[in-house]
DNA sequence: TTGATTTGTTGCCTACGCCAACATAATCCC
DNA sequence: GGGATTATGTTGGCGTAGGCAACAAATCAA
């Protein structure tokens, strides 16, 4: 039982938390706001800010608030010199990027690698070029730590990979290997969770509390739920592998070398060999099955549709989430025939379950996942305000 | 958003909250415990003893128990006469029962219904045999309220069965109308939902955090979840539909008209057919399976077996859970071969998230759903145990 | 300008968890 | 058996942080 008892020190962090975490998750909040959400006090709220304040975590806008009558209410905001720097590895390429506690993606960038990349030489191609975005930073700026996303299974309280097939990689402690690269907290993840938890804070199933969650890209079929507002972790952090689920008894495989998956019946390499490419980006893709007029691929992507909708029918029945949101190609899937889509997902599942559940496509684009990763060291750092660990671009701590 | 803020009072509640359960989890707990599970300071925990015993939820035990060297900890239980009244509405009959704060179950009676019960039968039948049990008991207990387990899917929200196939009932106010009869707090859910708390609360998924449920009776096969220490519910409370997923593309149906379901794969209607009952309780059902030898019923068996290990092996992809606990007549197929149901159950999970997973017959038998049931109210209880709204049985309002 | 309304500020109050000192009841060891 | 040791219960006082009330400030509506 992890039923821990509460003191007034844990107040105050809770208290710290939840103003911080709304204004991470707005941007820019009125105190009026935070004292109606919060039910907390107008002086408990002053009090509050004025901590967070002096922590350097948020600052009072100028612009205030006229929200009809009545003195207006001051703007809150989450600094922007509060950072995380977000790597998502993959197959090809390693992209490094650094998101400001206010929501704002500032950097991105993808460094390409040759041939299957070593855990070794994904660290150092990461860490060299964080050495670089620091060296760039302004002395004021402090880093929460370094969030990873990784295509496969983390086990979350070690930051070891313990597998991750398409990178081959087997039992690879990342979290250590970058942290000694760094000298920065690391954190990492499952790269399908944690664009689950971004879509969730910033892109299209915002303050929602039950999601499910499917991204497919190259890679493979990854997946992720928010529970109840909680991101569906398991036991050992291996939870929410949606692509794996068996839906059929057919023998196609999938990269993982198992059959009838969800994975291995709605595969983008099936539709880039109709299409006759060799490699294409999303949006190449897309434009291809929004206009193509092939009997073939035409029948390919209903065959495709029709898996992804009884793949959802089993989620829906699973979670009972009120939205669920695709990204990657699912999402040039579920425009090219909306109502097919909705309908076998509906078929599959039982009525009270799929009354209310809508489909939406992700909204973050390529910013997903440099989203999704920064979660995890400003998860950190929101949880205990005042106990943070931040770093400073030149390596020394600082509070 | 539903990010409260904490006032003093919230941590009180909070404080005695952990306390209460704590109590009603395990029947009595040393205040030694206490203090090192909630990591509360011994005053603390001597004030909130001292506040529940106040309250009559608690006493304290004369049999100290001495665990070592040292002043012997005085063990603190939960008392007897508080109670919730469990019901579990089935097809043909209706059992109401009583079990107490302590944990016990004190007296349960299936009251038999010939033909489909209609909703209002089964309220009447179950607040006649309320109304004697309240008329039977001590003037000092206090009654929690009724907690309902239903076959079927429930709108947490407001109380009502939004469809459970095997009644027959589609959007019955079930809460209302049993609150109506008996003039108690009615709180209702899901029956599988209810085992599945049941046996983490107190059966063979004790003090652990995730865990997966599945409980198969004559009405087809329901399940639950436990994600990281919180009943799986989903938007309106229709998780947790573990039977109703797809594994297969075959033809034959599940009892709400799905194809291809775990419910549609593994019947206990087969397994009768088979064994020429026409109806068996769950005993004689397992003594057949476990010593037949017919070949016919063998291939049947490792049939379903099959189905249910792939069940098994998706819910392991998606919940990553420490343990699968089976109930009904699933114990039966998993003790006809072990080692078949855990093969099949790896085969489909990846390495990672089955590595630890162990799967275990459910222990509460035909206690499963009082215990469930009574944890609605309970649940209710200990959430506020300084504002909660006992009854006296003859209907008083009582602090 | 005046009144109404909402929000920010200030000083005081109080609930409750913590702490330290002491009392108590067991085991351990000679 | 009796002192030493150890763990727990008890008591009184302390400190913190959220609530509250009164007042100030900033808007809108006349």
């Amino acid at each position: 039982m992890l039923v821990q008892g509460q003191n007034r020190e844990d107040v105050r962090q809770h208290n710290l938390s939840i103003v911080l975490r709304m204004l991470h998750l707005r941007g820019s909040v009125s105190r009026s706001e935070l004292t109606a959400v919060t039910g907390l006090n107008r002086s408990t709220i002053s009090d509050l800010v004025s901590e967070l304040e002096e922590l350097k975590l948020a600052h009072e806008t100028d612009g205030a608030v006229a929200s009809g009558v009545g003195r207006p209410s001051h703007m809150v905001s989450a600094v922007e010199n509060v950072v995380a720097i977000s790597v998502h590895t993959e197959f090809d390429a390693t992209t490094v990027g650094v998101v400001s506690l206010s929501g704002k993606v500032l950097s991105k960038k993808r460094l390409l690698s040759s041939g299957k990349p070593t855990p070794e030489n994904s660290v150092k191609l990461a860490a060299k070029e964080i050495a670089r975005l620091r060296s760039e930073m302004k002395s004021d700026v402090r880093i929460a730590g370094v969030g990873i996303a990784v295509p496969g299974q983390v086990r979350v309280s070690d930051g070891v990979v313990r597998l991750a097939p398409h990178l081959g990689w087997v039992e690879v402690p990342l979290g250590p290997m970058m942290s000694q690269a760094t000298g920065l907290p690391v954190f990492l993840d499952n790269d399908a969770s944690l664009g689950c938890m971004a879509e969730r804070n910033f892109g299209s199933a915002r303050e929602l509390s039950d999601v499910v969650f499917l991204y497919a890209g190259s890679g493979g079929i990854g997946g992720g739920a928010i529970v109840d507002g909680h991101q569906l972790r398991g036991a050992a952090g291996y939870a929410g592998e949606l692509g794996h689920v068996r839906i059929s008894a057919g023998n196609a495989k999938d990269y993982s070398g198992l059959s009838g998956t969800l994975e291995s019946l709605v595969r983008r390499d099936d539709l880039l060999d109709i299409f006759k490419f060799d490699s294409a980006a999303d949006e190449e893709l897309d434009a291809e099955i929004g206009s193509t007029k092939s009997a073939k691929a035409i029948k390919l992507l209903n065959e495709q549709i029709d898996a992804l909708g009884l793949g959802l029918s089993n989620f829906v029945n699973i979670f009972n989430p009120q939205v669920v949101v695709l990204a990657g190609f699912l999402t040039s899937l579920f425009r090219f025939d909306e109502e097919r889509l909705i309908n076998r997902m509906r078929e599959g599942a039982l009525g009270a379950a799929h009354e209310r559940v809508v489909i939406r496509s992700a909204e973050l684009g390529s910013d997903l996942l440099m989203f999704g990763a920064a979660e995890l060291p400003f998860g950190d750092l929101i949880s205990r305000p005042s106990n943070a660990k931040l770093t400073t671009p030149k390596g020394k701590g600082a509070k």
